[in-house]
DNA sequence: CTAGGATTCAAACAGTCGTTTGAATCACTC
DNA sequence: GAGTGATTCAAACGACTGTTTGAATCCTAG
């Protein structure tokens, strides 16, 4: 008994997935890194896509549950007024930074990988969705009750840019330098408060002024 | 000769790299689906990595050639004054979504497989780099010129913050639905001006308004 | 018509993949 | 200490991977 043998392989699994992707690691890559037998992954979990689910599962439902209890303390807080926009932006985007700055290994770890595995193949896509779905659906609702005036429309948009913009910084944060020289950009405590105010900004910007056409009619031509 | 061998395995791989994402597509796959033999990819390019960089550049080089020509003529429009926040941004939004919208079967695909390559293995992501720093790099002076009293710092993140939000709604702008029953956002001619709307309101936003720390300074805990 | 380079083809190479098997070993109860 | 179920192990399964080979075929210039 390897000290944990289902533990090793599910440590193993987060950082290779993250590092590489779902489908360029190979379970022996896994248990290799892990210390464990090949067959013990088929044992523990039945296959590799179980196991990538219990690797997303164990960190987002923890992020998805202080989420919540955020959104929650700030609503007793409101006392029935309809809690501020940017408590709300708190509430759904602190909890992951927070992990991101306090054990930089995992939340990184974790960060990369739900960048991946955004992206990657079908199957990781959907774990995503089942995983991510329903807490998207709170805030959004949360929203919606904090600005009563937006149209319903505007608002879905508008929760769509704020999902990618804290997914981007969240994956490639750490990384990647704009101005080339300058180093990567850093997260430390000011991140936070500056995503927070430029995503109030937008959402509170007047929505009809969102459809007035943009100025160049004309475009140039692209080739199919 | 099949009419073409090399173009139909570009468009193949294109197509097949965009669904299941390059890992996990075979040579093998994308030789049957273009109806070549298997060693025509090897001929026409050298290997796979090869091929993934061809398919990326054919579009990514079109798109970003467009940027450039729409920022000149604003700027040439502008006579020596500094362009209009809202007009940099439609340079740099408007031929990605100008290309979703006029041919939607080759813009989705290439958004898709942007969104894809962005967070796959590093070899995709290195081409990525490659192909569009220079244009952010070019996209984020402009945006320092027209936004001169918004230090550096706060520049470099919101430029970020807008590269998450556009990458994120080409890339899942189609299928998504935030409000579930409500059936999948729709890419229309609104779209553009509510992002650029969206941006441009966070953008301006005051600086120091950021550096207010978040509410709570206490935050739930997380086990490692 | 023919020589010769460009292109296509079936076949094989040397690996790696996820998964399964069945025996060996462990921890623990009676 | 024997028996029992949980766990680990080496080995193999069949299928799939990117790449290479060398002969067959096509197209065109002389």
């Amino acid at each position: 008994m390897g000290a944990g043998t289902k533990k090793r392989i599910l440590d193993a699994a987060e950082r290779l997935f993250a590092d590489r992707g779902y489908a360029s690691t190979s379970l022996r890559t896994i248990t290799k890194a892990a210390g464990v037998n090949l067959a013990a992954v088929h044992y523990h979990y039945h296959s590799k896509d179980v196991l990538l689910d219990q690797v997303i599962d164990r960190r987002a439902s923890e992020v998805n549950r202080m989420r919540l209890e955020m959104l929650d303390r700030f609503r007793r807080e409101a006392r029935g007024r309809p809690v501020t926009l940017e408590k709300i932006m708190e509430a759904f985007l602190a909890p992951a930074f927070h992990m991101l700055r306090t054990y930089p290994k995992i939340g990184q770890r974790f960060t990369r990988l739900m960048g991946r595995l955004h992206a990657e193949g079908d199957l990781p896509h959907q774990i995503m969705r089942r995983r991510f779905g329903p807490i998207v659906k709170v805030f959004h609702d949360a929203l919606q009750e904090s600005l009563p005036k937006l149209p319903p429309g505007d608002l879905a948009w508008r929760t769509h840019f704020m999902i990618g913009a804290m997914a981007h910084t969240l994956r490639w944060g750490q990384q990647m330098e704009i101005t080339p020289g300058a180093g990567p950009l850093l997260i430390d405590e000011g991140l936070l408060p500056r995503l927070i105010a430029f995503l109030c900004a937008g959402f509170r910007v007047a929505p009809e002024s969102a459809h007035r056409r943009p100025s160049s009619q004309k475009i140039l031509k692209v080739k199919p």
